[in-house]
DNA sequence: CCACAATTTTTCAGTGACTACAAATTTGGT
DNA sequence: ACCAAATTTGTAGTCACTGAAAAATTGTGG
């Protein structure tokens, strides 16, 4: 017994190599050709192991693509749970959301480099799926966080309503900076807009949406 | 040229009766064996045509369970357009949830007949990202409803975040009603504590979510 | 270093949704 | 009855994904 309790054993390492080597093939093709038109066996080929290979590490052909998921689930749960004192949960959000798009941070995927990852899903039904199924996992810790900082009873609807609509809120400002970027708007003029709908997005989820559309906000 | 406007052709009824027969026949199968153990081989034998045929009605199979959607795309989007003067959005679909909570309607799932259909889709993940699909077309069209009456510039997001926070909240509210149906608790029972719940839902939804869960509500 | 167990990979042989296309059938109109 | 158009069917295939047994690889104790 040489190894020590941070070394892996020969098995393991393999094991990384492979996946990894299985991922980096599929990512290689899915850039060079768009994910639809990348099928599992050439991936394999690309990899050098055979397709049950393939299936042995990952789940689904989707689960290929999300293997790096910048989607972090979770990541809004933690945000709540590490706010400052005092501070509300939507502003705890509202705050780094704003922050990300200002200093262009990855993690709500205002990167320069985000731009081809969202095009792609937008371009593959099977992949928006596989997203969206993300984004309810996130929701859904979202929401039990919340649960636990308001400590409140498991059949009171509240934590799950305030997640869903924060969620929903984030999804919407994300979507439309990339609907817009699709459209071949430049991402810093989208980024600078971003901004300020932010601010109008969060204000509206803290005050609500009164008597919309009636009265003009 | 005997044949009067509103009559068809013989061709037009033989497709209709065909549509429905293999719609009748899948429902069939589906209700006895679950979504997923029935292969639309068997539907397309049970409806006695052929499997091409059956694609030639229905693009998906997920097409062949939701054919009587009973989830109207237009209807949110209608109920806005139809409200009466003064009263806004918010409110008309507020009253229309309540009214089909109390009334047991079927136009929100709350029809005794509804628990099979949840329990189905609930446990197919194909079914449920169809379903998730058709959230997002209805969501859409309240947005583009909601922009109409505000009349608002194209790249105005309220009306799309209107309509995501109103969708969130109508799915939190049914989602919970059905979790607590599979649970095994008695419809009456969920039904007239959703009724409580969805009047604080919406308070939520009109008035804002605020610093929760700093303050206690 | 060898035998043996555990683990990983491959091979083989499916299933099932879905597609393209040509041939066969049915219907509409004359 | 005949022709053109629409519908249905048969044939053959692609691709994601599964199951199980054989084959290769790695860990271990002697």
């Amino acid at each position: 017994m040489t190894a020590m309790a941070e070394e892996l054993s020969l098995r393991e390492r393999k094991k990384r190599e492979t996946r990894q080597r299985i991922s980096d093939a599929a990512m290689g093709l899915f850039m060079r050709h768009g994910f639809d038109k990348v099928t599992v066996a050439e991936v394999a080929r690309a990899a050098d192991v055979s397709v049950n290979t393939v299936f042995n590490y990952f789940k689904t052909k989707e689960e290929l693509f999300l293997d790096r998921r910048d989607t972090a689930e979770e990541f809004l749960a933690e945000l709540v749970r590490n706010r400052a004192p005092g501070v509300s949960a939507v502003r705890a959000i509202r705050d780094d959301f704003l922050d990300a798009v200002r200093t262009r941070h990855w993690r709500y995927g205002f990167n320069p480099g985000a731009d081809w990852w969202h095009q792609m899903v937008a371009d593959s039904p099977a992949l928006t799926a596989a997203v969206t199924r993300l984004h309810e996992a996130r929701q859904e810790k979202l929401a039990a966080a919340l649960a636990d900082e308001a400590d409140a009873d498991p059949d009171d609807l509240t934590p799950r309503l305030v997640a869903a609509q924060i969620c929903a809120t984030l999804i919407v400002l994300t979507e439309q900076a990339h609907r817009r970027r699709r459209a071949g708007e430049a991402w810093e003029d989208i980024l600078a807009d971003t901004e300020k709908k932010a601010e109008r997005a969060f204000d509206l989820l803290e005050h609500g949406i009164g008597d919309y559309p009636e009265r003009v906000r």
